[in-house]
DNA sequence: GACGGTTACCCAAACGTTTGCGCCAAACGT
DNA sequence: ACGTTTGGCGCAAACGTTTGGGTAACCGTC
């Protein structure tokens, strides 16, 4: 079974048929339009497209490559792509890159240095174009010497230094969930930041407490705990916070995955989450909404970011300017937080409706498994 | 800033420094052990590996595609990749992918029969060696023209007619829950089912019914319900279950996904999980340990499952049989089916501890972001 | 009717590899 | 001393494009 594969058609072999020369050919085929007028008649342009069409004649990448010394490929590298929100981000960037005619290969590194730099050198081998990272640490001088190397790239998710880079305004989310507290009346709250090398937290938590001490309460230092971020992190976060002397009415976990973790912390001490204490997470991760008790939470536009991130990496391509981009979250007020929701939801006989009305049009939780 | 980007080095400039020809050196650094014998003395052959190792030389993939008609390219089309299922699938079959020399372009589908096809040439119009499938329907005849095409192709995820396949045994697993509810007493129980053309949700769904049907009690038509694969698919699945009248003791939902939807349909009628209604998921999803009662679920091997279908698919390119394998599937015993684990789960003041000690080392939830 | 300007093409040289074939010397066998 | 092998390498033709530079024929113009 199968059939022979038959050989692809090439432009020669239409070139041939139509007694042309291929690169005449090859001009009426993909030279721009406007060089392209002058290509051949109309007539003999017809004739071309049309047995082009009629053999489906697809260009070879790799010969166009070889020849252009343009591979219109680009590298991604995450985290983990397994990670919910690394994952959204990537489906932007290919979304984006295949309207813009463009292939992506992504890459976990499992934010070990190592593996940073043997994927970038794997992803380059294959001759990129250029690159998106979406694991860039601060605290190895990697990216620089990328960038010293000459290689086109732009940041996603996290920046570091100066380098082109398309992320969530982290500090402003932090700022607004110190600011949803604020106004709720909380004057002695938590905060479980990420990993000291990720922008991400780092951010969330520093417009947090910036905005917590503008308004005259700083945060102490023992209520301000550093942990990875993945749920027992969060977990952990949180048993150090309630460790440390009397309990805060409120908890800033910087990622929803931290939080869930914060959850079962707070569960084994016997607190209510919503009750005995606020919570507020840090993505809209789409388990946020389907929570026992919904989550409030900071939205990142993880899906636009990454679009934003390959178009920006298109314009650095096309000589553009190695811009920042800063795109702005959005405070997502559930009842792990609101008292007034939260009294809604136990009011039920059944709590546990999961729906929030807040977030329309965002379905959470797909699977094709 | 940025270094002027040098020209990559070639073949040629190492032979010409060496005052050698391009074809040997290609034939010492490329060539396999056995034929690369007689490709140059053994002192000539060490001076051109020390000489192409201090300039740094790549093989240009795209010449060497050009010259070989290979591209050491695969494409993997998968419906969502922010579905971790799939993601944690795609990151098997990526590791794999590059052990073997391989790069690997993965696209979402969403289970559109259209964007699987225009992905489908896509991904072809790329020159890939071949291809995974994670999105394969059963209800299209479109993997039968692929193959009609004489494109080299594996399915992971599902499997669709006697195409080359790696899946879990999803039939298996839905026994082994089947098993499980028996074992507990449970007579009178409902299943939802997944999509109808996936034969993940359609083989675990029919090994369910069949475990209780050799048991002597056939689950009956309205006991069966169809849903989509996600958290409002699973709610409106349980729904329909509970009005078709009265209550099952257990019931077992194909997807830990739907399995969420469905707690929280439990929750609105004032039903709790693991005492009123026992739930049974599938997958094994890094959420359901977290959940506030743990999830039992079929644990089905995702990473290594992406690994093996890459692995069959070397094989296939390297003209082996189209095998078909199936994976073990493991049940995970829990809180929401375990009414001796929901006991000390309750006896907590505190309840929520979310470890279950059934899953070692697999840490749930990472996040980096 | 010589001349500049289009129009509509063709030519050929790349891009960097791989690979069948051939050649020359040295080594070998007798 | 003379064929025959074989080790060690060079030659050149691909693979399918793109692109700068032709060059005829044709047009209109003075």
């Amino acid at each position: 079974m199968g059939a022979k594969k038959a050989r692809p058609v090439t432009l020669q072999m239409i070139a041939d048929q139509l007694g042309l020369h291929v690169s005449t050919v090859s001009r009426v085929l993909h030279a721009k339009p406007d060089e392209g007028l002058r290509a051949a008649s109309s007539p003999t342009a017809v004739r071309v497209r049309a047995l082009a069409g009629e053999l489906g004649y697809q260009r070879n990448p790799h010969a166009m490559s070889l020849r252009t010394q343009r591979s219109n490929l680009v590298g991604v590298l995450v985290p983990r792509l397994s990670d919910v929100v690394l994952a959204t981000i990537y489906e932007g960037v290919e979304e984006a890159a295949a309207e813009n005619g463009l292939s992506t290969f992504v890459t976990n590194t499992r934010d070990v240095p190592e593996a940073q730099r043997a994927r970038t050198e794997m992803v380059l081998a294959r001759r990129v174009d250029g690159m998106i990272f979406g694991d860039g640490r601060s605290d190895t001088g990697f990216l620089d010497e990328v960038a010293a190397r000459g290689v086109p790239f732009v940041l996603v998710n996290r920046q570091v230094g100066e380098h082109p880079a398309v992320v969530c305004d982290d500090y402003l989310g932090g700022r607004m969930a110190a600011e949803h507290l604020l106004r709720l009346g909380h004057e002695d709250v938590a905060v479980v930041a990420g990993e000291p090398y990720a922008s991400t937290g780092v951010n969330r938590a520093n417009g947090f407490a910036d905005r917590f001490r503008e308004a005259g309460l700083p945060i102490p230092g023992h209520r301000i705990t550093h942990a990875r971020f993945d749920a027992p992190g969060g977990r952990e976060g949180a048993e150090k916070v309630l460790a440390a002397g009397p309990r805060p009415s409120a908890m800033f976990v910087v990622n929803d995955f931290g939080a869930i973790g914060a959850i079962g912390a707070l569960r084994d001490h016997g607190l209510r989450v919503g009750a005995d204490m606020a919570l507020v997470g840090f993505n809209d991760t789409p388990l946020a909404a389907e929570l026992p008790v919904p989550l409030t939470t900071v939205r990142s536009p993880m899906h636009e970011m990454g679009r934003r991130g390959l178009e920006l990496l298109v314009r650095v391509l096309a000589g553009g300017p190695p811009d920042k981009e800063l795109l702005r979250p959005e405070l997502v007020v559930r009842a792990s937080s609101d008292p007034g929701r939260y009294a809604a939801l136990m009011r039920k006989t059944a709590p546990g409706r999961t729906g929030d009305g807040l977030s329309p049009g965002q379905d959470p939780y797909t699977s094709s498994s």
